[in-house]
DNA sequence: CGTGGCATTGATGTGGCTCAACGATAGTGG
DNA sequence: CCACTATCGTTGAGCCACATCAATGCCACG
């Protein structure tokens, strides 16, 4: 089995598991927890360009380097894998290649779908859009209950992260927020929590149907 | 052999492949030309999330739908495969599959780079960033002379397509061209020829090293 | 009760967008 | 071969969305 080289390891918020840059000497499984990934600029601006969540995989496989950091924005929990061995074992098992092959097409397609929204949304689209697909993948982790309209759950990431992948300032999140709050489309009980109120009017403001 | 499934099709300058949302039931590789990928707003703003070269394969297997246009920039020539007839022999064949998955952990990683792009950089950056790409690019494929200082290739793309794919406006890109032809950076004979004068000042206006 | 890290809010600045005019080039038909 | 036209690209003027700079508020922590 697939776990004999692996093993599992905590990994706490805030913590950076991967470098941009480095060797890619390690992959691994999310068991638990949210992580990002994120690239930065000689001059330390920084863009988030992907963020993975339980039974996702992470690091890169077949390639010397990792392109992306990856950093824990909650507690979360690893399943390590050496990559050396990950590759070997991956080449002599067609069904592990066929679904990472699928999970990373998915991926593909999400991070280009997320192009358009940094190439030609406004500030206000991006923070709709962005806090209907949060709504979306913690409902669908969750379990949560029914569609129907308020949606309660806890952001994983701080304004400054919302505003590193959404390519915007924390300021201009803030206010956007605020913004949608003021409209009766969100309610902020707290500093981390959103309620969608009004998803019909969220998704309008998102820029879809 | 995969040949066997497949076709070639000339394909010309403006024709679109396959349409964004349309079911996916064709595959390809592309043997000559530059195409585009792209996706749009309800309201028609467009942005580019790939350009593919010879070499590259194009469509999406193993899944439903096509989230992207494919569209060519030059006329073009490619190899198309019925999707359900390729996702079989695929499955079938793990070095294909292995391969293609390569190929797809690449693109996921220009893809995310291209995100730092869009999110983080000026316009500025953008221009100067795109034509060293595009240099290289059609270096790679061209095998053209030495790196040695000045580098002249034809840009495949017109002022809008490059505008879709740096997330600008015409004019903006225009503007940025003309600065830096200004600086005697780069030289533009014609409209779709570029020529990098000098390379090293033309990766710091990229904003790398 | 401070102290430090986040978030909100306000005031001001500016990079890139918009709107508009003009110029260059390629394709077309006489 | 040249005028005619459509398309593409460049340039300019003005504006606006978002960034920047700065002050204040809000907790959580010691």
């Amino acid at each position: 089995m697939l776990n004999r080289i692996g093993r599992r390891v905590d990994v706490q918020r805030g913590q950076t598991l991967m470098w941009e840059g480095d060797d890619s000497s390690l992959v691994a499984n999310v068991i638990d927890g949210v992580l990002k990934l994120s690239t930065s600029t000689a001059d330390g601006r920084e863009q988030i360009v992907g963020v993975v969540y339980p039974s996702d995989f992470i690091g890169r496989p077949f390639g010397e380097t990792t392109q992306h950091s990856v950093t824990a924005l909650s507690d979360a929990r690893v399943c390590l894998f050496p990559r050396a061995a990950f590759d070997n074992f991956a080449r002599e098992h067609p069904q592990l290649e066929h679904k990472l092959l699928k999970r990373t097409l998915n991926e593909l397609d999400r991070a280009r779908d997320w192009m358009l929204l940094l190439g030609r949304k406004s500030a206000g689209e991006r923070v709709a859009t962005f806090l209907l697909e949060m709504a979306q993948r913690l409902a669908d982790s969750t379990c949560g209950g029914g569609e129907g309209s308020a949606q309660r759950f806890d952001l994983p990431l701080s304004r400054q992260q919302m505003a590193d992948l959404l390519g915007l300032t924390i300021e201009t999140v803030s206010r956007q927020l605020t913004r949608l709050r003021q409209a009766g489309i969100i309610d902020l009980p707290d500093r981390r929590a959103v309620i969608i109120l009004e998803s019909e009017a969220m998704k309008a403001e998102a820029g879809n149907g």
